[in-house]
DNA sequence: CGAGTTCGTCGATACGCATCGACGACGCGC
DNA sequence: GCGCGTCGTCGATGCGTATCGACGAACTCG
């Protein structure tokens, strides 16, 4: 692995460094003997163009950063799918992607664009006040956000739609009969950090409650830990007064234990109370028993951030993008609500 | 952010460029009075080198390159606080993380030396024989395995002991006077790919059980899914015909549902049986309920492969690192073995 | 007090690629 | 048969930094 440069692949190919660069951008005509003989040049010395002077001389590093929270605590909202899905479609479109941990916080940001490490950047676990979305906005490369600031400053945002979703949730057991709602919330650290998501679930079930006429409480703060979900089980059978109860759980971790919490006290999701979970598809399939779930899968989420991204730094190549793009949750029922009464 | 260089630099503050450049590597001595004019003017401007120029001219791109293999269905063994623990090391030597996915292969370690994406590479999910191997041995960077291949091809290894794990285990059962062992395999999958360490847990497990005198079975393979580990349980409750039974689970995602399963057969591990997994404290304190594990923290393991990788980088920056850096596993009991008899 | 050192700074160059302007070789129309 | 545009290629230049050799100044030591 000697490193050769371009010069040695023009040397071997009998044609000049110019020549054989525009083999590579395409950005000139070549003739097809010509190119035939650089290509094979290139074969014949795994040639590999060096990415600095490409960065320095092309202004373009072929390279999107991606900027993520790690969860303090190890709570990572199945962060991988959404890692994962952005690598794959950098790679889609011949870029690498350089990964940044939000604990940085502007700096991070800063140092991406300034010392030219990326051509554009996906930011994501945005909270409601973020102070990087006014650093991201003012930077000199493109930036998607994952997640919907309270002031997005003009840039692009992708996100599940979670007001859709809370509505969705609300509608199915406003629509089996339930004459009941109770929402589990999330830890007060996770609510105090503004943690997007938990917080419009919240409102969302809030306001879509109070248009189907369905009295609903709140229970928040919930911790982690056995404990707190044992507390919140018998809150719930607290409440659940001889009508139809139903849960939404807008946090994939709660649900599990939640659910051997219930089950442990011998009632059953889907005959004693019904429970909603806001998760993606896999956790609730495979979860036992499956439960009743509205779904956001990450994937999707950050294909969309992605397609924004790379429309970004080549708008001429494909559609106009909205400036807040929210996906469309989609309810699966599985076996935790209760069927409506047939009387 | 008008991108401000070196030059604009080293004319505020009234130098030439090579003396800003000396101020930032410290390469050459330089006054105080100049070295803080400079360092104001980079303020002045906030001024970021750009990282493509330094990778050309200084040849070096403070950047590792990190290959993980994204689990086919999911199935991503723990892999955030790897991750998470690489990228801020990283940080902490001014290096950042430029993510690769290994379904790209050999090609992508040809891509990250090649075009002198970074100055060293860490690949993960290591399996028993590995193609890439013997390519990365032959990069021009260097490279840390985290994961023990057959042949290491001369290269740095890091990983938990699992034999030693395996063996703990075993331990830990013969002396609490077990009569039996079950090992409770990995989905088929995972085995055909080498998944090394369960194969490794598998077979160390069976060694010292000879050597501890204790019959032992393996029931493998072991798919996902209720149903699955339903059977597993059964085949458990089969064998346990009056004597002291252990298992050993060594994936840590079969251990909660085996659970779920052996409490819906009303059989209490602790009591009934004895259980220990392999699995992250974490993973272990939270379940329900807790269980004795004998952990390998990924943390652990990959800070050790970061100082192996910067010790490669810098051989003089500190003290000689293992070829093959075996991190030794630890017991934490909880409640799920049985006490030793007291008669 | 002169020869040899060390210190602090500068100018020039190289790194490998993209890009611009130039230019010869053609093909076209009249 | 001559001007003109197009095609295909080349040489030269610049991108921003690190580094090398040089050089004057200050300092050391005999």
């Amino acid at each position: 692995m000697a490193a050769f440069t371009s010069k040695d692949v023009a040397r071997i190919a009998g044609v000049s460094q110019s020549t054989v660069s525009y083999v590579m951008t395409g950005k000139r005509p070549i003739s097809e003997p010509t190119r035939r003989r650089v290509l094979d040049a290139m074969a014949q010395l795994t040639y590999e163009p060096h990415s600095g002077a490409r960065a320095l001389a092309g202004r373009r590093t072929q390279v999107v950063g991606l900027v993520v929270r790690f969860g303090v605590g190890g709570e990572t909202f199945g962060l991988l799918p959404f890692i994962e899905t952005i690598a794959s479609s950098a790679r889609a479109h011949d870029h690498d992607v350089l990964l940044v941990t939000a604990d940085e916080g502007s700096a991070g940001l800063r140092r991406l664009a300034g010392r030219a490490l990326c051509d554009a950047i996906i930011m994501m676990d945005i909270e409601e006040q973020d102070e990087r979305v006014p650093v991201a906005a003012a930077l000199s490369v493109p930036v998607v956000l994952i997640g919907v600031p309270a002031d997005p400053a003009g840039l692009h945002c992708v996100d599940l739609d979670f007001e859709a979703a809370a509505r969705m949730a609300v509608d199915e057991l406003a629509d089996t009969g339930h004459d009941e709602i109770v929402v589990v919330g999330y830890t007060a650290a996770a609510m105090e950090r503004g943690l997007n998501f938990v917080v419009r679930v919240l409102r969302s079930v809030r306001e879509h409650g109070q248009v189907r006429g369905l009295p609903l409480t709140v229970i928040e703060p919930v911790e982690r830990g056995r404990e707190a979900i044992a507390k919140v089980a018998d809150q719930l059978l607290a409440r659940r007064t001889g009508g139809r109860l139903g849960v939404v759980v807008p946090h994939s971790d709660t649900i599990v234990p939640l659910l051997n919490a219930l089950r442990k006290r011998d009632v059953v999701p889907g005959r004693d109370i019904s429970l909603i979970g806001l998760s993606t598809d896999r956790e609730a399939e495979q979860s036992d028993p499956p439960y009743t779930n509205v779904s956001g899968e990450p994937r999707d989420v950050s294909r969309r951030a992605m397609e924004t991204l790379f429309w970004l730094l080549d708008p001429t190549s494909g559609v106009e993008r909205p400036a807040i793009d929210l996906v469309a949750p989609r309810l699966t029922r599985r076996t935790t609500v209760m069927p409506t009464p047939s009387n």
